[in-house]
DNA sequence: AAAGATCGGTGTATCGTTAAATCAAAAGGG
DNA sequence: CCCTTTTGATTTAACGATACACCGATCTTT
């Protein structure tokens, strides 16, 4: 008796062959699959070994049209460098929103746009997501617009790093405790006397480094030190960083400390003043934010804080999931505390 | 007069809808908008305006289930650690692929999973991709089971960082070369009079590392040199190659240079030579490779081999859509450029 | 023993789009 | 002026899955 034994079809196998073959509806196989309706345990046996058989997959184009839902979440990353997953703390915020999606059969897609192109790709129309993640970068105003845009969606949407929401935005936020860490950094600075400080910070806004600079800050306004001086950088890039620092120091006299935005900056203008023939803490400190895994490896040791950046990717997972589910959208705000972590780029307070 | 002007309307509109208001057939609706068929350019025009009205956007889920085109690319990043984006030459491959594949029109569905969830999560069967890009890392033997299971979706499938395929494979490998960049360090060390050198590498198998160090050893053995001592460091992260360094070093004689396996890799290890009480590149000389973005920022500079990631990243992405275009699947490999680029962690040649 | 409840399951319609076949009317050809 | 071709558009039937309504048997209940 010959067997052909030809599982490996070229056609693909649809529901209605696995019916055919079992002797039952499409419906019965649809309902054994998902565990729905009734069925005796015998038939479904039976079922299930006829998928097996055929190597039946469902499709999920279909189920997808049919249910109208996608598993699928957009992940939008609004930044003017086109080279968007450079950032060692989005990176991580992406690992731990990916890896959340995918223990829940969710899928993640990504998008890093320019401003510019908010419009045509920023919508994620050419996907319709069940959900949205959004990080975004500029003026303001314009992030306020963004937010509104995405709202038109009617999908749930969740931000990171935005610090504060239009009062109609029914989104939530996931942020981590910039102010307060970018407290304790200038109050760490001024307890080792400090007064004369620089803060290092790039041409485009983040909300979330302004709000650092606004808590370090607030630190010196209530110390009645002076007010800390903003250095501008074309952008984050280690390169910028390194030519505004260095430029800066040619300019005038040399900081007590320089307050980076983020690690990579501080790191460059650490560099920087080394390379001007500054000693690091004894003439100018240096600190950073966000502790990413290079902080401890730089010499000296850079004074950072410690953010849960793969923490705030699965909270923001979780909490789009919830809001997909319950089609709740209330406005919402989650903050994740931070951690300061001193190193030898600052002197020990006095 | 009354406009109720309600555009936003509850229900989703479908091409049904524009037919109706258009006074045309479904049909024709959707040859308009994909520009097939004839039609005049006076109902063209109408339904567009219809179209415009209504604000109707073309159902993607429909047309994926009647095309059976998903417009998506599945890629997998097979590695034991769950942080898997923590690598910035990866970092940067996505980066180039994503905004490729933006470009056009196509999304990218990232998923990064340890070796043994490859089976569940790793063919991507809840997604339906058009084409797969995989980074492998893992046992050659391993690696080779997981490119044949990836055949087996009869998709399109490209594999970054791969250096050689089973024979059988329909694959493209998309990598730059490792080897020539191994051995132009490892001709640079030794023309600095290094004799006695040791290779840092991870516990996992890269493929791409191993290419790097052979491409090293090849320069060694050439050159009659004693061959490269392995330190094998559980992982690529800084602090184990510190400690896997730092240990190598109290256990024996000090080498005359260390190779890294990557920047990181050779960053810790530059940390634990300093730490160490050694003076680089004087008694200890460094090299690292991929050139990522800090290598210049640290002190010394690093010694690196500059990579074209993004590039590789765009390569593969334009492979794929080829290769899901024509439908013809054979093998191939394209090999990238490197750059030897050399800092102050070694010395000049004498 | 009639009426209802439970069990196990089937048929049909539908999600929104497009390929292929078809068709009526206008245009062209001899 | 009849016959063919072209033009512009329609009708039908999928793509593969699931929601919903319904149905014929059993099994209870009184």
């Amino acid at each position: 008796m010959k067997t052909p034994k030809k599982p490996a079809a070229d056609r693909t196998v649809t529901i209605k062959d696995v019916a055919r073959e079992a002797g039952v509806s499409a419906m019965s196989v649809s309902n054994v699959l998902n565990g729905r309706g009734r069925i005796s345990e015998a038939t479904a046996d039976h079922v299930r070994a006829v998928v097996e058989r055929l190597g039946y997959r469902p499709s999920v184009a279909a189920r997808r049209l049919r249910l109208s839902q996608q598993w699928t979440i957009g992940m939008l990353i609004v930044v003017e460098d086109p080279d968007f997953l450079s950032d060692p703390f989005i990176t991580a915020q992406v690992t731990g929103l990916t890896n959340y999606l995918t223990a829940h059969s969710y899928s993640l897609i990504l998008r890093g746009i320019k401003p510019s192109d908010f419009r045509t790709t920023g919508l994620f129309q050419d996907i319709e997501a069940d959900g949205m993640v959004a990080i975004l970068s500029g003026e303001q105003e314009q992030r306020e617009w963004f937010i509104q845009e995405l709202s038109t969606l009617r999908v749930p949407v969740v931000l990171m790093q935005e610090q504060r929401l239009p009062d109609e935005a029914d989104c939530a936020i996931i942020r981590q405790d910039d102010f307060g860490g970018g407290r304790q950094v200038g109050e760490h600075i001024l307890a080792t006397g400090a007064r004369n400080c620089w803060v290092l910070l790039p041409q485009v806004e983040w909300a979330a480094m302004r709000a650092r600079m606004a808590g370090a800050a607030s630190a010196f306004a209530e110390a009645g030190a002076s007010e800390l001086k903003i250095v501008r950088c074309g952008d984050e890039s280690f390169e910028v960083s390194y030519d505004a620092t260095l430029q800066a120091l040619r300019r005038g006299p040399p900081p007590d400390a320089i307050i980076g935005g983020n690690d990579q900056m501080a790191i460059a203008a650490m560099k920087a003043c080394l390379d001007a023939g500054f000693r690091i803490p004894e003439q100018v400190q240096i600190t950073g934010f966000n502790a990413f895994e290079i902080w401890r490896y730089v010499d000296p040791v850079l004074t950072t804080v410690r953010s849960a950046a793969h923490a705030l990717g699965e909270r923001a997972a979780e909490e789009l999931i919830a809001r997909f589910k319950s089609g709740q959208f209330r406005q919402r705000e989650i903050v994740l505390p931070v951690e300061f972590q001193p190193g030898n780029s600052t002197r020990s307070p006095s």
